[in-house]
DNA sequence: TCAATGTTTTCTGTATACATAAATTGGAAT
DNA sequence: ATTCCAATTTATGTATACAGAAAACATTGA
């Protein structure tokens, strides 16, 4: 227990309630999974986390289901848990399928948007302009994504793709600053406002599918080559 | 704890590893929450769960965590977990999202499917030819179905409505059986296969969105009238 | 040497005990 | 009577203790 202030050096800051380790030992084990330092493949000892992070098994365990609930590690039968494989492809498959959410969201909001809801989606895009810093885009950015979701209409929609967008928030966090995209991605946006303005269900459809994706390649690319590293890595390692 | 068998009255069966109480917890939960033991906005305290299956908080609470982690409960500040309202509108909102993933895996599946994949779909399509038990159709429709999913070659995709699937399976329990819609059921299958073959993406994604929401319709109606009902009912109590 | 069985250890799930923060209630003072 | 503060209770999160099953290990017999 004397090493019980282990933890706030892997999570950002105490910013949440003070007595909530199981939220903070999530935040903390989502990073290190996603910034590799636990591998897919990895196991997660329960017993080993627990001093590591010096808590006791009770809040690591609820942390894990909470992992396990999203796929983000699994349960092997007596092999306690273990990183779920994040391979290029998986990531792919993910950024494909926040790409088809999105796209239903502008499809739904070209269709059934409430003057208030496109207003607001407005205000979002109009704070985009001329934002320079990456930084700053990439915050303004996710709240013109959420506005959009909440255009669409539908709730549960809106729910899973906020759920779907804070599981790929890590890993976008770890792309490249390519200062160009900025402007494109700016330009992307008011089209797609454009589109879903004329009530444009396919088109804001195709749209949105295009704008993400392009995150997701560029996202995957980069991936690869970290792969690559780590394969080289562990070659050498052996 | 000499309650402890209180359990198996709302769990199927110890079918599971023997030793797996919060699984079972977690679907017995489940099930008083859509069948309306648990109405929306009643509160799950732990201690009264826990009295109430004659086990300890921690199994609960697991259980809680996962219900919650879809959506099925919330946590609210300093009242503990409540039951989620579960609208019309929302299962409406439920049913269209599912449906939309569903229209996704076809429309993946009819651009990508292997042919090993379109034989496995079409011998489960076959299966359900003739059947006519309620019951087993329901269980092969659902295997049906699931072919569908692999057969979109997005493993990330087919996770998520495999999940979709999951939820919503205790509210199409509670369907209806309209012996006539077996046949129309199966009649739809038909398309939806053949409009695969043909590698129709559009087209297999419009008849399996119409596929999914013709249920989905029916059981809003259904719920619809039951919500009348349980209105009615807390009205005469009150 | 290999197999088979018995023992030990480890791991996972559950129960219980404990601590702290919030809420509520009661009392006192204005 | 009302308000504010204190004290007790309640609830929630965490730690620890315990139990049973499975896996690893060793020991013994062929």
């Amino acid at each position: 227990m004397k090493d019980s202030e282990i933890i706030f050096s892997s999570v950002d800051a105490m910013d949440q309630s003070p007595h909530r380790l199981s939220e903070q030992l999530l935040e903390a084990i989502e990073e290190r999974i996603v910034t590799g330092e636990y591998p897919p493949g990895a196991r997660l000892d329960e017993v080993e986390l627990a001093e590591a992070f010096g808590v006791s098994r009770t809040p690591i365990r609820e942390a894990l289901i909470r992992l396990g609930s999203i796929h983000m590690i699994e349960k092997m039968p007596r092999k306690g848990w273990a990183v779920a494989p994040a391979s290029p492809r998986r990531l792919c498959e993910m950024f494909e399928f926040m790409a088809e959410l999105e796209a239903l969201c502008g499809s739904f909001a070209a269709r059934r948007a409430t003057p208030f809801q496109l207003q607001k989606l407005l205000a979002a895009h109009e704070a985009c302009r001329g934002v320079n810093d990456p930084d700053e885009y990439y915050r303004l950015n996710e709240i013109f994504h959420v506005a959009l979701y909440q255009a669409s209409g539908n709730e549960f929609l809106i729910e899973q793709t906020l759920e779907m967008q804070r599981r790929a928030r890590p890993y976008r966090r770890l792309q490249l600053r390519v200062p160009a995209r900025i402007a494109s991605s700016f330009a992307e946006h008011e089209q797609i406002v454009a589109t879903i303005l004329a009530n444009n269900a396919d088109l804001a459809a195709e749209k949105l599918r295009q704008h993400v994706m392009v995150q997701g390649e560029r996202f995957a690319n980069l991936i690869q080559s970290v792969e690559k590293l780590s394969t080289a890595d562990v070659k050498r390692r052996a």
